[in-house]
RNA sequence: CGGGGAGUGGCGCAGUCCGGUAGCGCAUUCGCUUUGGGAGCGAAGGGUCGCAGGUUCAAAUCCUGUCUCCCCGACCA
């Protein structure tokens, strides 16, 4: 078998672009930091949005949009907004093109008023809407969500994982009290937390960031990490206690049942394509890209073997009924008929594209009215009787499903654990993964393991303090927080 | 933005040191034979060698600039 994608334990940045290679997810543009994003690739976010929009909709929210533009004074009305976002802006400043000699050049003449700056994210734009918008504490609780692009200009990129513009969705909301709005915030955590495991299959811990890792403009952000399988951690997904904000950032004050005049709370929440990265990283392996079967474009592959047209006619109308039953049971299934590929080729190529299922029917099948099963994540074959297909096909998904997640966690279960010295710490790093630690709440020591260590901290997890001293400085810390490398 | 590597048919590469008019594998097209793990044979098509200057009788090759990608750092979803 002609090996494309490098082995993950050789070098895990190129088995990384190899998988989004072979599995036809995505290329790079012709633009520096963007990406290409291909059918495949596409399919796969579209069913994240599709049952990531679902979520949303039972959870009471609903879609809108809001322009591509902002206007640069309105990213100067939070001052730590500002801040965070201010080095990675994409300006806008002339709105014509002119021939010249060699082509175009921009026309000098029609320089803006006021620069106009691609969104970065949305919360300014959006809550200048909200003001007018909200009067009484009858409007309130306003639940919006967004599916949008954005751009931020990045230094370096990876495809999915960080790319200057990339597509995303992000939740503003506005309400009445403080209690309403973390309680929407950490709904919304729980809302992705839920995704990631049952969708995505890939286990993810939450917690609350630290200041320093902190949304430009929250008081509190919380977020989703997972473990990839090289020991480092991802960013899943974030979500936003805004306070007040923006709020008052943008003078968004309504009635409240007491005659008072009040600033609202705000939340907001995001998931990115990132996510598609995260997917790869959490299943893949040496043969290609390996697919959780709820977010599989195909479900179930159906490769027909023939050595000649008699053979194929029967092999064929023999895998008709087959296919039938399984997409008439309501799992996505694509018989693969094209005579130009060989079922050796077809094989490696749905293992690439990480198809979970595949069945393969030869002219051995047709006499013995049986199929041969493959488990995608497994690579486990088996020659099964043709009656109940479509019922053993939905069990196996289901099994696929949950075993994916099964491993992730054991994965990612074996590589957490606590130390309790920086030396430790020091050691246990190098080796990748989750740590626990405690640590004594300053910037200074945060920051001095950052640069000692390359760690960062992922989060501070929710729960009852337990006490204990900064591995560090040996100064008091309130509970363990979790440590890794990231991306 | 600093350090390292690389840009040559669609993809992967050789050729660059030592200038002489571009080659290999895969893919593509056609034909025949094939088809239970990336098929074989024969024929054909396809490249101003990332881009822009310069040196030279002559540049993929030497010089200068520039763009892009990959890896490692600093910054971030």
């Amino acid at each position: 078998m002609a090996k494309k994608i490098t082995n993950r334990d050789q070098d895990y940045s190129q088995w990384y672009l190899d998988v989004v290679r072979e599995a036809q997810l995505a290329e790079h543009s012709p633009v520096r930091g963007c990406m290409v994003i291909r059918p495949h690739g596409f399919a796969i976010w579209e069913n994240m949005k599709q049952a990531l929009d679902t979520m949303f909709k039972e959870t009471g929210h609903e879609n809108a949009y809001f322009p591509l533009f902002i206007p640069k004074s309105f990213l100067s009305k939070e001052a730590q907004h500002v801040e965070g976002f201010a080095k990675e802006c994409a300006v806008i400043t002339h709105s014509r093109l002119q021939s010249v000699e060699d082509g175009v050049a921009v026309d000098p003449e029609s320089k803006l008023e006021e620069e106009l700056i691609v969104r970065p994210t949305s919360e300014t734009i959006i809550w200048d809407s909200y003001r007018n918008w909200i009067q009484s504490y009858r409007d309130l609780p306003i639940l919006i969500n967004q599916w949008a692009n954005v751009v931020r200009w990045e230094m370096r990129t990876r495809l999915f994982l960080r790319t200057m513009e990339f597509l995303w969705q992000e939740g503003h909301t506005a309400h009445a009290t403080k209690e309403e709005a973390v309680e929407e915030t950490l709904k919304m955590l729980d809302v992705y937390k839920t995704f990631a495991e049952e969708f995505m299959a890939m286990p993810v811990k939450t917690g609350v960031k630290t200041a320093s890792e902190r949304f430009a403009g929250a008081v509190d952000t919380y977020c989703i990490e997972a473990l990839m399988q090289d020991g480092k951690a991802l960013q899943a997904g974030t979500s936003h206690f805004l306070g007040q904000n923006f709020a008052k950032a943008f003078d968004v004050r309504f009635q409240d049942v007491d005659g008072e005049h009040k600033y609202v709370w705000a939340t907001s929440w995001g998931v990115s394509t990132r996510l598609v990265g995260g997917l790869i990283m959490t299943h893949s392996d040496d043969n290609g890209l390996v697919l959780p079967p709820k977010l599989a474009p195909v479900q179930v592959v159906i490769v027909p073997i023939y050595r000649n047209d008699e053979q194929r006619k029967s092999v064929l109308e023999y895998a008709e009924p087959v296919f039938n039953e399984i997409r008439d049971a309501g799992i996505k299934v694509k018989l693969d008929d094209r005579e130009n590929y060989k079922p050796g080729y077809k094989f490696a190529q749905h293992e690439a594209q990480g198809v979970p299922l595949r069945i393969a029917v030869g002219p051995r099948d047709v006499e013995n009215e049986n199929l041969e099963l493959a488990r995608r994540d497994t690579l486990e074959k088996e020659i099964v009787d043709r009656k109940g297909i479509a019922e053993r096909a939905n069990g196996l998904l289901k099994k696929i499903q949950s075993d994916l997640f099964q491993t992730a966690k054991k994965r990612t279960d074996d590589r957490t654990r606590t130390v309790d010295s920086y030396e430790e710490f020091k050691q246990e790093i190098e080796k990748g993964g989750f740590i626990y630690a405690h640590w004594d709440g300053t910037d200074e020591t945060e920051e001095k393991i950052k640069e000692e260590t390359k760690a960062t901290i992922r989060l501070i997890p929710p729960g009852e303090p337990e006490p204990g001293s900064c591995m560090v400085t040996g100064r008091d810390s309130e509970k363990l927080v979790l440590f890794a490398r990231s991306y």
